[in-house]
DNA sequence: TTAAGTGCAAAGGCTTTGCAGCATA
DNA sequence: TATGCTGCAAAGCCTTTGCACTTAA
């Protein structure tokens, strides 16, 4: 994934920092979710000065500016992407907590039908899904068979 | 809606104190989501001595039984809603914060297509839409217009 | 009677905030 | 040069945990 951070500055008239520009490019390198406490462990790798307090901070801005989508991906804690062009959505698999992306054309019908039988006007759809992906499911049939089809999970 | 919590007690061989009851019987009347603040503030109103120890370790304890559903709508903190027969998804007006439950036989079929396509075994399904009611939408219209259309928010 | 739950209080972890110094524009 | 950001440290919240007492079974 290319990026041009150093020379177009997507801040709106912020200041554009070198932690902010750090944080951008440790988003768009992690090509999906991070949640701010490793955001802050991969920047302070390569900036040892650099605060948790600037991470939230620059979360929250980027947040404001529509830069990164903000998201729950089954854990306590907030989860940042950077937004991109194609809408997508998030498998998370319970056994190994791989998350997969994937599109469908059945969340554009979805919301296009809330809007029409709701009047609601939709800006923002998230949709998660939690399971158990391929391998896991072979993994844990080699093991303990039915395992991984249950639905019970203990964290 | 009817509830037989005082002679069924669906707790699994966990006692059936009289601190579950009344959470239980709280998360019923509910009749949606309710944050473990929120539900500690109404079941002290009823419960004086009830300390927010006990809300918490009943809140995980009804998950583990499968009895609540643990979801995230919008905000930090987590919201729980008694388990029913139904599955539904949650719309979040951005204005109002008004949340409206709705169903749709789309979610049904995307998660079918998730299991064609990627072999996923989907054990739950949190569809998250957020934009604006109706009403919203026609206040704002009269105060000032586009403003209900546009996807920004500060909080 | 006994295993389990509860209340209380303290601790833990994440996030926010005040303030002085520093960097971007 | 001036606005605004950063680091530091402290404070704020929500949630969890240890311990002694109480309660359900």
């Amino acid at each position: 994934m290319s990026r041009n951070l150093n020379n177009v500055s997507p801040m709106h008239g912020h200041p554009w920092t070198s932690q902010r520009r750090l944080l951008l490019e440790l988003l768009h390198d992690a090509e999906g979710y991070v949640d701010a406490k490793e955001l802050y462990r991969r920047a302070s790798a390569r900036d040892e000065s650099l605060s948790p307090a600037t991470v939230y901070r620059s979360l929250n801005l980027f947040k404001e500016l529509g830069l990164v989508d903000e998201m729950r991906l089954g854990k306590v804690r907030c989860c940042y992407e950077i937004k991109r062009a194609s809408e997508h959505q998030h498998l998370v698999c319970q056994g190994c907590g791989k998350v997969i992306e994937f599109q469908s054309p059945y969340v554009r019908k979805l919301i296009q039908a809330v809007r029409h039988e709701y009047g609601f006007n939709v800006t923002k759809a998230q949709l998660y899904l939690e399971g158990y992906c391929l391998e896991c499911q072979e993994k844990e049939k080699s093991d303990s068979p039915c395992a991984a089809t249950q639905g019970k999970h203990h964290e």
